[in-house]
DNA sequence: CGCCAGATTGTTATCGATACCATTCTGCCC
DNA sequence: GGGCAGAATGGTATCGATAACAATCTGGCG
């Protein structure tokens, strides 16, 4: 059994670029060294193959011995598998969006497929370079947020032929499946919860971009209902382009109270901008909730721990990203047979807190 | 000219995962469509090659037409260049380490190279399994979070011969390159700064695990600081597993102003658990920083904004990624030439806020 | 007019794994 | 004992692009 020495690694500083052996390394060489065919070390890599437990025990420990690493690239052109799934969200520093990011990679675990992120800045142009970006590595599936793209983008993915899962909305014309919650009705219920305690003026932050379709749905939710209940026209602030920063907030009220002076309760289109609001307030010697009411929307990790604590709309973010997953594995799964493009609805609740308590008032 | 007629795309639910045409086409095929070889669309596709605009322009309505988008996975098996940078954060719900990801794409931009992102919530174990499946796609490059990793993993990326920079801290044994800063010399300044403006009795929150060594390192450079400077021994809390929450800060907090009432200021591992610190306080009836002085570290946006506003340590989250990826891509460049292992230290600074204010005392 | 540099395009081999089919071997059943 | 199923393994073509080199064409210059 002829092998190439195991290398030593001291004064391994230097080389590192040139890699002098870790390039050549191929699945070939450790046959070789094993002394059987490529084709069963490839085999002795995947759990399902049959290869003797022997066989399998003696290559693993070239492997290790040789310091193998598999060379997916070059498997994925030959099986036209790229082991790949494509998300796109808004944005990651949004605790929200990355919560759907970690549940859907806790789900793709231990599935053999690594997911692509990329995020899209709230921008329609933004996303449709991603999705040719991502298309590019052929994903077998990919997910979006929100229902709202460029024709072009929605032409990729329709000739893409992979299942997509648009997440966070109900989009009018979805592509293929859903997984998310109107915004606009759960911004509904929370103003009508609110009412149903004795809120009569309702004033409301909150972009009306198209950039941010979720927020713009969320606002029209707020107008309809407000009118809906006789409660007179909203009174709703734009302010910056999304995502409205915890700063943006607390300017905001500040307009909104300037505007409309007798206010009684505001809803923001975030728990973000609710709590630069809320902090605003009080750096101006308001109390929150007796002088005014303040909510938001997501609940984010600061609104139970902010003081006071914030009323607000929980929304499952980590459970869409593992439904949304789930809807690709199971695409996947079903391969050609058309499982029907369904629309996953995912729960939301209003999470009533100091913020606008009414006894205090 | 013959060619396949641009396919109607009514009726396009259903066979969605079928993908009936786009899964066949190819280079080649829009070759054919052209009247070309399929090495002139390939030259097409990249900006340096030479092909004369008349026919590049010819090839790119013809990719539109046909809805042709180029496979990477077959080119970079050819080209031996993956166009992938890999790099791992431990967790992405996190803003600091999400704003050094949108550092590093957006660094990466235009490059032609694209984010491939891990997360390792926090455990060796959970990176050296990254850094295999990262290694399999066979990235160009690879960033890292801290200097602690299990010796399986140093072999791997010793082997992969690929740059390699650590982040975030200033590891004992680099690797190769390194940006970031010393946590422990962050903190010390910020007990410093506190202490000529009089604080004597210093407390600490933040954990020692191995897991989070960034924490543990300012947790030792608080010790160490207020040993020298004859502050009697720090009262130091620990509390739960890193990540520390804004919850576990509060109930952290409590316990240390149980454990050593007299306490003058707390300083924590993060700003978030120090939110969580103030807002308990609050709740309870304290006043920051009139009974109890609170700094974090990390300057969230959550910091500047609070009520009291946070002093804490700004660490130039962003431009660590952007940093990284500079130096990643000066090593891609530099191509074999050893660049040596350099370190970069980025800047941090004490941003003295209200939750210190001496004069409110 | 002939030749050459540079621009443009084509041909062929190849990247490194896997699909597919063939082959060998073992043990069991009738 | 013959035959056959099933496990284990090997050989070869192939995935779809690109590297490397060859071929062709153009214009300019001596």
């Amino acid at each position: 059994m002829k092998a190439e020495p195991v290398k030593d690694e001291d004064e391994s500083k230097g080389r590192r670029l040139k890699g002098g052996d870790a390039q050549k390394l191929t699945m070939a060489e450790v046959a070789k060294y094993v002394g059987v065919s490529a084709m069963t070390v490839s085999r002795a890599f995947r759990q399902d193959a049959s290869v003797s437990e022997e066989t399998r025990k003696r290559i693993m420990e070239a492997v290790d011995a040789l310091g193998y690493v598999l060379d997916l690239s070059a498997g994925s052109l030959s099986s036209r598998r790229s082991g790949f799934i494509a998300a796109l969200v808004p944005s990651i520093n949004n605790s929200n969006f990355s919560d759907t990011a970690r549940g859907i990679t806790d789900t793709l675990e231990n599935t053999g497929l690594q997911l692509l992120l990329g995020y899209t800045d709230y921008a329609a142009e933004k996303e449709e370079k991603l999705i040719e970006a991502m298309l590019r590595r052929r994903p077998e599936g990919i997910i979006l947020t929100g229902g709202s793209h460029t024709d072009r983008a929605r032409r990729m993915l329709d000739k893409a032929g992979i299942p997509v899962v648009e997440t966070w909305e109900i989009p009018e014309e979805p592509i293929n499946h859903v997984v998310g919650f109107s915004n606009s009705e759960a911004m509904s219920l929370l103003v009508r919860t609110l009412a149903s305690q004795g809120y009569r003026r309702f004033g409301y932050i909150g972009g009306t971009t198209a950039r941010d379709t979720r927020g713009s749905q969320r606002r029209s939710g707020f107008l309809k209902t407000v009118e809906e209940l006789g409660l007179g026209p909203g009174r709703a602030i734009s302010f910056g382009v999304p995502p409205i920063t915890m700063e943006q907030g607390g300017q905001a009220v500040v307009s909104l109270l300037e505007r409309w002076p007798d206010t009684e309760v505001v809803l923001c289109v975030s728990d973000l901008s609710a709590f630069g609001a809320i902090m605003e307030c009080k750096r101006r010697g308001m109390r929150v909730p007796e002088d005014i009411a303040i909510a938001g929307f997501g609940d984010y990790e600061i609104s139970s721990i902010c003081h006071p604590s914030i009323t607000t709309i929980n929304v499952d973010c980590y459970g869409i990203g593992r439904q949304a997953a789930a809807r690709l594995l199971d695409a996947l799964q079903a391969g050609g047979e058309a499982t029907g493009d369904e629309i996953t609805l995912t729960g939301y609740r209003v999470v009533l807190r100091e913020s606008t308590e009414r006894g205090a008032r």
